[in-house]
DNA sequence: ATTAATTGATTACACATGTAATACAATATT
DNA sequence: AATATTGTATTACATGTGTAATCAATTAAT
């Protein structure tokens, strides 16, 4: 059942729009990305209409306009490409992705903090 | 300098091999990756030109045949991807990946214990 | 009612990618 | 020398993706 579709960058960023607010309206999507991105309209309508197609997003007919929703959870989502980019990159092994990107990314003292709990945890 | 060409998922499993032994000869590329993928070689050879295309490797004329050697590094490769899958995924912030995989991921106390150990010396 | 504007559907087009096959040139074999 | 083999270069072709424009239908305005 839980087939995730392929989804692009671009409709990545539609999706998102999507998964923060939902159902939306063609024109409320486009309004969401006007900040973020310069597309045209007519270039997220196609975004709109290939996520339909893939079944990742569906619409009803409010009025007169379609209201749009998501198929697929963020959740689902996230997951299947992070399980994805791992193999691709790391060969699935998630450790030497966290080794790697402890080591240099900057995270606050709260932060270390809270991963150090979530690891707490995970050691009972 | 450091621009790091685009690498689709099939040139990547190519600059594995060549990350891990290299020079390679087109041949030794091919035998590398028989048992891992079912590409005929002509596919692999494809995948070898693309990747000269994009300077991603390069090759010297080895008596009668190309020896074929990266010109990135598999760490600044990863740390592309990477960045840039987060950035498409997480919007660019790295504590809800980990927090994510964290709580899922089924870790030894060893690697637990190494996680923390890193987060440590940061916060020092 | 005719025309303009809006929204959704269809079509477009270049570049990337997966997946090779064919052409060509150099070398090895008979 | 003519031919077979092998390695490289060029070409192929379908599908995905970024990025829209045009067409058509419906609604709104005059």
């Amino acid at each position: 059942m839980n087939n995730i579709p392929q989804i692009s960058d671009a409709e990545w960023e539609v999706m998102k729009v999507l998964w923060s607010k939902s159902p939306s309206s063609a024109n409320e999507v486009i309004e969401a990305l006007e900040d973020q991105t310069d597309w045209k309209p007519k270039t997220i309508r196609t975004l709109l209409n290939r996520l339909v197609q893939k079944q990742a997003i569906s619409y009803s007919q409010e009025g007169k306009v379609y209201a749009y929703f998501p198929l697929v959870s963020e959740d689902e989502c996230v997951r299947s490409e992070t399980a994805s980019f791992l193999k691709r990159i790391y060969g699935g092994a998630f450790k030497p992705l966290l080794v790697n990107f402890l080591k240099e990314e900057k995270l606050s003292p709260e932060e270390i903090k809270e991963l150090k709990n979530i690891l707490d945890d995970k050691s009972k």
